[in-house]
DNA sequence: CGTATGCTCAAACGATCGTTTGAATGGCGA
DNA sequence: TCGCCATTCAAACGATCGTTTGAGCATACG
């Protein structure tokens, strides 16, 4: 039991190097099982499947990604203090958080890319797994803009949406300059990020 | 000669669609092929090899794009009345106009993936062949928002692609309504992306 | 007319893919 | 100790991939 624990998270680990860089369907399961250093039979033994495979990959890193940010909206929900920077914080800095260790970033990249495929089948699984996130938070926007329409919110929203997902995969010309710490990095990201938003949202 | 350019240009159109669909490596030369009506070895005999078609895709839309980009900005750089909003326009409007017709948005899809692919051929074809137009547009809004250090102004203009990019294809939640015409929801879009752009270049 | 050229076509090539199989392995409870 | 069960392993399966081949066909030119 112990050894196929780590078999399993093994084989996890560099399935999101490797689709993070190559892809889904541009990864394969020799080189992935290589890469993990098991047998090329254990994905389809443990996971039933690659396709499986891809969608524990998703939630092993959403769950917990979702979890913490329902967390930080819980605790400024509905509250008369609350500002929209901190609703965009609460959004912004567990993903931000999330993306410090190397694999964590690597699977911003992962989700970027699903984005990009336009895979129905996956969008429909996050939409079923995780779209309670967002409207949760559309649902706080909506409270603090009561002057915007629901139309002319879900707009600024979608594209705050994408200057995230943009800034967060590493898409983008910014990179870190080797005199700034990997932390201030991410903290400065997290400033800009937000401060874009902010005004994103309550232009008028 | 009259029909190896139309051979040439079905293969040109079925591409397009499908690797939008289905992903560079997704769509398969027999499914290309047979969408376009030419057989299968016409692929290797008019372009050489898949990998030279996927330029080629590239090739095609992006140099009209970009000349048009160039041409709108042509028009009201370094001139003392040029606001953000003009300069966001002559790049925005090329690109949403080029994905009026059908296969134009497939093609916006296409790009998107490929950023998200992070293909590095691909990134460095891209930043070789149409660098130049990033940076004059670039040098255009420092010289409108002077005020702002360059290390700003590169992050916001990332952030603002970022958006762009999101919206352009197709990604977010706002689909166009039946009972909008698509030239209005171009607009609508236009407009939304503009406005929204011009908070995040200019907030203080 | 003969031949050269540009193009299309069916067929096959070797490679790689996800998946399955059946035997070997090893620890744990009866 | 014996047998069971979960796991690992090498090998093979059929399918599909991009590419190549050589014959077939048409048009243009000497």
């Amino acid at each position: 039991m112990k050894d196929s624990v780590s078999t399993k998270d093994r084989i996890l680990g560099a399935a999101e190097v490797l689709f993070a860089q190559r892809g889904f369907d541009g990864a394969s399961l020799r080189q992935l099982t290589a890469a993990a250093g098991v047998n090329l039979a254990a994905v389809n033994y443990h996971f039933g499947s690659k396709e499986k495979l891809v969608e524990q990959v998703f939630r092993r890193r959403l769950d917990a990604l979702n979890t913490r940010r329902m967390d930080a909206l819980g605790q400024i929900e509905g509250r008369a203090d609350t500002t929209i920077e901190d609703v965009l914080a609460a959004y912004i800095r567990p993903a931000l958080e999330l993306s410090h260790d190397d694999s964590g970033a690597l699977f911003m990249r992962v989700l970027a890319r699903a984005f990009a495929e336009h895979d129905d089948r996956l969008r429909q699984f996050l939409s079923e797994n995780y779209g309670h996130v967002m409207r949760q938070f559309t649902a706080e926007f909506a409270r603090l803009l009561p002057q915007l329409a629901k139309r002319e919110l879900y707009w600024r929203i979608d594209l705050v949406t994408g200057a995230l997902t943009h800034a967060m995969s590493g898409f983008g010309m910014i990179q870190r300059p080797k005199d700034v710490s990997e932390r201030a990095h991410r903290e400065q990201t997290a400033q800009h990020l937000i401060r874009f938003a902010v005004a994103g949202l309550t232009h008028v």
